[in-house]
DNA sequence: TGAGATTACCGTACACTGTACTAAACCGCT
DNA sequence: AGCGGTTTAGTACAGTGTACGGTAATCTCA
């Protein structure tokens, strides 16, 4: 008789994770429990204790997988360039898998990705110039933008372009009595305006921060 | 005889909420179950379920909590000035209670404690000129970087002023290799200074983000 | 060849969670 | 005294992470 084990790919830590990643694109955080993550992959709850200590771990693994995802900035390119893409890239990441921000709260035991990430982005400042003091400032202002914009986004309600008329309406229901006047200024002359996305936000910090780390900098701009 | 209820104040959706707020705060977001939530009013889980829908009505409400206890900012005060006080306090806020940051991008639907902080804050900058456009883009940089920053704040194994030496420790394990050395780098020459703080670096992020808002106000700097 | 060790996986059980359902106690009324 | 709404509790159930132990296949070495 086959059984179930040799119907499926054999189990791995690597496979744990990837499943354990794509149950929580898909049902969302709390729906990352043992049992489900083990019956996704065809196999029993405490088949995958052989592979991960506990839960946490897996915790942990995930969010290095999401840094494995992130392509590394390159030490000896223009330092504004790699560092402008590696918010995008940081961004889009977060955005594909919005639980990963609420977890990196949480979790204080980075892996090596995570590590490598970390590494080459301060690589790339170092080797611009930057001093050490410059290089610490810069990478924390960086990051809690970045951290920042996706805990905002991860909080909306709606996705992308076009759909925010639906987060407004249980607002504007507490506007009857006129209490929120400078929202619903921002709500309806901004947010309600056709291909507004709230993403599109995320340039305007960004130019402004590397306007500024350029001119700490003392770059030529 | 007496019975416990009898004992202790009535129970009431404030204090409910009061004390959730307290038992995250000391024992972590994890610990707020039911059960030890009534255990620590001195009653038994199910009379929560008076004053409350449910257990996500009680994180809306500590949510909520949190942002209640921020002052507003001034309308018609100096918007540089209000703006960098908000931005203590919030920061302060969340770090008086880090779970809450991690319930932000999981809850949406503010109450009124938040909306009213919002509100206030919005007219802060409108009030001094701001467009609806600018006023839209600040809001969302600034609450970026503070969120962001709360989040590295709450990840961050040590609390406050001097204690960062043990972090580095377990990083220091894999340094052997030699395979990250810009992080070494870092941590030697600016993390374990005496005095440290990774508080501090908190302002100079914010007085870039002001710099260059004020500069696109148009203020006469 | 065959016995013992190792690897990969799973069944059962337990303490804990949120909360639905039910019932008892308390209160201010007439 | 007794009624009806308000408040408090008890019990029960499905779902959670995981400790503990077992099984079956595979590998090692004589």
């Amino acid at each position: 008789m086959p059984t179930a084990a040799s119907q499926r790919p054999p189990l791995s830590r690597e496979r744990v994770l990837e499943c354990a990643v794509t149950l929580a694109d898909e049902s969302g955080i709390d729906a990352l429990t043992i049992r489900t993550l083990a019956h996704s992959m065809g196999t029993k709850p405490m088949s995958l204790y052989y592979y991960v200590a506990n839960k946490d771990e897996i915790l942990d693994g995930i969010v290095d997988m999401v840094f494995s995802e992130i392509e590394l900035p390159a030490p000896e390119g223009d330092w504004r360039e790699e560092m402008e893409l590696r918010a995008h890239r940081v961004r889009s990441a977060l955005r594909r898998h919005p639980w990963a921000v609420g977890l990196l709260e949480s979790r204080s035991a980075p892996g090596q990705a995570t590590l490598r990430h970390h590494e080459a982005t301060l690589a790339t400042l170092r080797t611009a110039g930057f001093s050490v003091q410059l290089t610490a400032h810069a990478y924390a202002l960086l990051d809690s933008y970045i951290y920042g914009f996706a805990v905002q986004e991860a909080a909306l309600p709606f996705e992308g372009r076009g759909t925010a008329a639906e987060i407004t309406s249980p607002i504007v229901e507490r506007f009857s009595t006129g209490e929120y006047p400078r929202m619903v200024e921002i709500a309806v002359e901004h947010v309600l305006k056709p291909g507004y996305d709230f993403g599109d936000e995320f340039q305007f910090g960004l130019d402004l921060i590397l306007d500024g780390l350029s001119r700490l900098a003392g770059d030529a701009d």
